[in-house]
DNA sequence: ATTTAATATCGTAATATTGCAATATATAAA
DNA sequence: TTTATATATTGCAATATTACGATATTAAAT
């Protein structure tokens, strides 16, 4: 009890919840957005910008990039960070499918 | 220590994170995309579709209504279960600031 | 070689989530 | 009114996540 039960979604169903899970924390959005607004900063940059703490912080980047929301570069002893296209292609046709739906008024209960 | 600091992100950030975070679970995944398939359907349908305990069910469809991912009818002695817009109509702004930023290319670290 | 600076990892306490049995509620059918 | 059917709620055990201090790692600067 407790664990969710992955072996009963299909792994497309699985790899997108691990995507979108990665992506709902409000730090890690914070992230996200900055990143998106300085294009590329280094790891430090965030830890300024966010209230949390530098282990904290390098926990969050880790999943972003584990989710491949996010890449990194060592750029001497610092570390560049910026969005990865990767991860947010792989939304794309979920939430893409989702807008069909709704373009096409499927959204009337029985 | 352990709760997320919620106070330290902007309002949007928060909301924003509690709609993807109820997207971030297989089993709601696999609701979503269930709905997406037959249009609207009763709980014992998603009950049946599923691996799952019915209470279990029941708090999945719980969390992806207060998100405003699904929305329900009562319809006699069952309820109807639909994809409701609002939630994924708020996704979209974020999602295509994304997209604007990897369509500009702007995904080359430093 | 030593020091400084930037980031990652480990360990752990606090909290949240997942899943389900038992039970409650509410409507329909008999 | 009793019974059956559908869904929700409660309580709880198992597990996962969040946050951070302490410490390790790595590369630059002195």
């Amino acid at each position: 009890m407790g664990a969710t039960k992955t072996d009963f979604y299909t792994d497309q169903q699985n790899d997108l919840a691990i995507l979108i899970k990665a992506l709902g924390h409000p730090a890690r959005i914070a992230i996200i957005e900055y990143l998106l607004k300085v294009n590329s900063c280094i790891c430090g940059d965030i830890v300024n910008e966010l209230a949390l703490a530098q282990p904290t912080i390098s926990q969050h980047l880790k999943e972003l990039k584990n989710a491949g929301l996010i890449k990194g570069n060592v750029e001497g002893n610092s570390i560049c960070y910026c969005i990865d296209e990767n991860g947010f292609e792989k939304l794309k046709f979920f939430f893409g499918q989702v807008a069909i739906h709704i373009e096409n008024k499927n959204t009337n209960c029985c």
